[in-house]
RNA sequence: GGUAACGUGGCCGAGUGGCUAGGCUCAGCUCUGCAAAAGCUGCUACAGCGGUUCGAAUCCGCUCGUUACCUCCA
């Protein structure tokens, strides 16, 4: 009963059924953060999305090697006087050692993603520690004539690529328009052509971040850590490439040009997929832009922007609640209408739990029966069409409709077949937690909570009402507290 | 300037030739000690102008507006 799962390639620029290359293994790589700042709004929607893919994809049965990369070398700062690596930088300002900075930044983004419910990928190799894959993969490009070497750098050499492939069919690009419109910039006189692109960097003598190559003391270009990595682990070609839209060109185009210079001679993925922008008013998070919202900000509220803060699942919905190849304009306003739904979704997984089907089927409601079917179906059939959770949480909530009513007593839960109820309770609660991976969040301050059953227990006390008193310290000793009764008042301690 | 998108009701956000998207907000009803939850009902839509078609939010053209990439930014 379910269909086939199409994606959007941007490669084909038309959606298509997915069909493994080895079914039933899934190869995937998404390009991972730069861990030279904090992760924002953006890296949670990239890193949602492909989650919610690798969970799908687990779910249809297939077995998924998800390769999720950490960049910790070889970045620029755009906005830099000089060509300074960008991790390089902040170590300076902050007077440490380049992988502290990276470490730091790391545990951060794997923090926040946790808290986010998004699945860790089964490897997450570092640009650092493949050094020696990259050296290769540069040796291949140069073996084959499509690179060269200028004074202990070394240069992809697009034009000449250009004459057997063409460079720009990911983006839709040709190049001598992209010739046309390219922009003088400094530090290129090494270059022949400028849209050639260094696949290794000498160091200058102040760079601290360097490994020895057969061409100079330096580091590898930009883009070639996803490109040695992804084969390294997937193969020459693999099913799934995904990463954010502005990575789309150059840095998707690169790969691709460098996986066919190499021996690999293929375009590395079959399906290459790219979530959409998060925006702000309109205008795309950046941090030149100086609009981004970290997710620390978000989950404490402290942001100019933000009216209050929001949970790791209220942001989860949020996401979720867009199809990923479109925009996402955020305001609190959004938010907080995600912080309901989400909450709504919620309470009814736990309606789910609690509804009992009779130990006596009624008469069967045909018409209801089918009703529901369908809209299960619906659920499915979103999620299938390109990943459309918009869809799939829209099906959800209509489905969730009946489910209150059946919860209510408005409809007979007898008049529901053994299967229908089944279909019903798995497709929903499978696909809320599995799927759509969004869990229940811990409610209220339990001191609080305490604080009330605290002062239930005194009015007993006062009324001598003691069957309650004793009930309710026993109650509590059962979770663990003892009450003290004190001269000066009452508390609680935990029990020893 | 080149390339690629987008413009849906009070807000967010699906849909892509005929069939109620959905969530939030607002109003009413049922239920109810009060309230909430839940269910039901209602409200304001497809930027503008032309064209194709029996029929267009959906296809085509133009106009206006917005955005992204083109800068070694995930």
């Amino acid at each position: 009963m379910q269909q086939a799962l199409s994606l959007y390639n941007t490669l084909t620029r038309k959606k298509e059924v997915f069909e493994p290359l080895h079914a039933p293994f899934v190869g995937m790589y998404v390009c991972g953060p730069t861990v030279y700042g904090e992760p924002h709004l953006g890296h949670a929607r990239s890193a949602v999305t492909f989650d919610v893919l690798y969970r799908y994809l687990r779910y249809l049965g297939y077995t998924v090697r998800y390769v999720r990369n950490v960049t910790d070398v070889g970045h620029l700062v755009n906005d830099a006087d000089e060509g300074e690596d960008k991790i390089q930088k902040r170590a300076k300002l902050e007077a440490l050692e380049p992988m502290e900075v990276v470490q730091h930044y790391t545990n951060i983004y794997h923090d926040e993603m946790r808290k986010l419910n998004v699945l860790p990928p089964d490897i997450e190799p570092r640009a650092s520690g493949h050094i020696i894959e990259q050296i290769e993969m540069i040796q291949e490009i140069l073996k084959n004539g499509l690179a060269y070497q200028v004074n202990g750098s070394v240069y992809f050499d697009v034009p000449a690529y250009n004459e057997g492939h063409h460079y720009g069919k990911l983006s839709g690009r040709n190049i001598d328009d992209l010739i046309a419109n390219t922009r003088a910039t400094e530090g290129q006189e090494e270059k022949r052509s400028p849209l050639d692109f260094a696949l290794w960097k000498k160091a200058s003598s102040m760079h601290i971040m360097r490994w020895p190559s057969p061409w100079s003391d330096g580091f590898p270009g930009w883009h070639l850590e996803c490109s040695a990595m992804s084969r390294k682990y997937l193969g020459t070609t693999f099913d799934i490439h995904g990463g954010g839209l502005d990575l789309m060109f150059p840095h998707h185009e690169c790969e691709i040009a460098q996986s066919q210079a190499s021996d690999n001679h293929t375009d590395a993925a079959k399906y290459w997929v790219h979530n959409n922008m998060i925006t702000v008013n309109g205008q795309k998070m950046g941090k030149s832009l100086g609009n981004f919202i970290n997710l620390s900000e978000l989950f404490s509220g402290n942001h100019a922007l933000l009216e209050e803060k929001y949970s790791p699942m209220t942001i989860r919905f949020f996401i979720l609640q867009a199809h990923y190849r479109s925009t996402l304009d955020f305001s609190n306003e959004a938010l907080q209408a995600a912080r309901k739904g989400y909450t709504k979704l919620m309470n009814g997984l736990r309606i789910l739990e609690k509804l009992q089907y009779p130990k006596e089927a009624g008469t069967p409601d045909e018409k209801l029966n089918e009703e529901l079917l369908k809209l299960t179906e619906d659920c499915f059939r979103g999620m299938n069409d390109d990943m459309n959770t918009a869809r799939t949480i829209a099906a959800l909530f209509n489905l969730l409709k009946k489910v209150n009513s059946l919860y209510l007593g408005q409809l007979p839960v007898s008049s529901l077949t053994r299967g229908t109820f089944d279909t019903i309770r798995n497709t929903y609660t499978r696909l809320v937690l599995d799927v759509l991976g969004l869990r229940e969040e811990p409610i209220g301050d339990t001191e609080e909570m305490l604080d009330l059953v605290l002062s239930f227990y005194r009015e007993a006390k006062e009324g001598k009402a003691y069957d309650k008193v004793d009930l309710i310290r026993a109650e509590l000793k059962k979770q663990g507290i003892t009450i003290k009764d004190l001269k000066t008042g009452i508390d609680w301690a935990y029990e020893e």
